[in-house]
DNA sequence: CGGTTCCTTGAGGATGATCAACGAGGGTGG
DNA sequence: CCACCCTCGTTGATCATCCTCAAGGAACCG
């Protein structure tokens, strides 16, 4: 949880529903909120001329999304989506701007959090030029998976989605899984994939 | 100029001079230091199985590089490498946690900053799974380019930069840029490049 | 049970990677 | 001044891989 709710909503920030599929911020839009997810998904993406889409990321419960803009004076450079229902809290620019002013810690958390998000994406970028999609698609449930070390886990994303974020075609994706399935590196069992 | 250099010297700073091609931290090292380029450039960059290289990005005079992983206690994701000879100032990492907590604006420039890089990142990797090497390069260009609107500048790049920049390999870069060059994209004169 | 949404398979084509040479320029030392 | 070396640029041929297009099949949900 990133900043006390509480105390969003003494700063008048007021949380607003938004169904699967709605749109929460669009790509070159102004960005006028600081957004924090109460309960939900919300998956960050960009989609090209072909219409061929690409995933940024996902960001759950607790998170907060598509604030570097706010801080540089920038339009978005992504669209922002409810991935399922998702409640979020809804803070005006200027108010989380003086928020951060008034609690050095919360600013703090935020550099803390911004350090984290870079990290994370010089990873992924690394990963993804390597071309190869066996290596790519394992690259992306790292990431995703819930428990790091340990058993099998579910992975609840549809082979679009794993397209989508990988910069592969559905097709690949499906063709490069099943190799892994054969390969012992994944399980799929009634078209689940498990990893 | 991000931390001004007499607060740093205060701070027990101490600068160093890298030769061209000279490594300054490298890939899963433990982050120790805060590093400022006083003059010169350093390139981050990851290296794959087979040696193949992928470059982060390119840091220049006055600008910091590598905090990420000193906010959050990681090893570098990449390595640091002088690309010309270059004057580093480096300050210890508690050293420059305390800058950070005795000068909230020092901390809030630096907050910026990461936003700043994220936003990059995330336009970088949205142009980069665009397939298309015209296209990759372009957005390359387009990131180093100095004099924003206006005239053609000159690509100070090798072909070969061009290609660990942006996924691609020397040959279809080359083949790539002719074509470009042919198109009126970019003007190639005496296998100068001008964009 | 009908309609979505998601998954799967095959055939064919496009494109970037790979391998192998060679060319061109710039700097250095004899 | 010239020969040599080293880095960078260039070209062609071939190969592997992923994309594209097309057509169904399976699972899930109201």
């Amino acid at each position: 949880m990133l900043i006390d709710l509480d105390l969003l909503y003494t700063w008048g920030a007021v949380a607003k529903e938004y169904k699967k599929g709605e749109i929460i911020f669009e790509e070159e839009g102004i960005a006028n909120f600081y957004y924090q997810i109460i309960d939900g998904c919300v998956k960050m993406f960009n989609t090209n001329d072909k219409g061929k889409e690409f995933t940024q990321g996902y960001f759950f419960n607790g998170q907060s999304f598509g604030e570097p803009p706010l801080f540089i004076d920038e339009r978005y450079p992504s669209t922002a989506m409810a991935f399922h229902d998702t409640t979020i809290i809804k803070l005006s620019k200027d108010k989380l701007i003086r928020i951060l002013d008034e609690y050095p810690s919360i600013q703090k958390q935020f550099l803390n959090l911004m350090a984290r998000r870079i990290y994370s994406k010089a990873k992924t970028s690394k990963d993804i030029i390597n071309q190869n999609p066996a290596f790519r698609i394992i690259a992306f449930f790292n990431t995703s998976k819930k428990n790091k070390e340990g058993e099998k886990e579910l992975i609840t994303y549809t082979r679009q989605e794993i397209a989508n974020f990988t910069g592969l075609r559905v097709e690949t994706v499906i063709r490069a899984l099943s190799r892994m399935n054969t390969e012992k590196k994944i399980e799929i069992k009634n078209h689940k994939i498990y990893y």
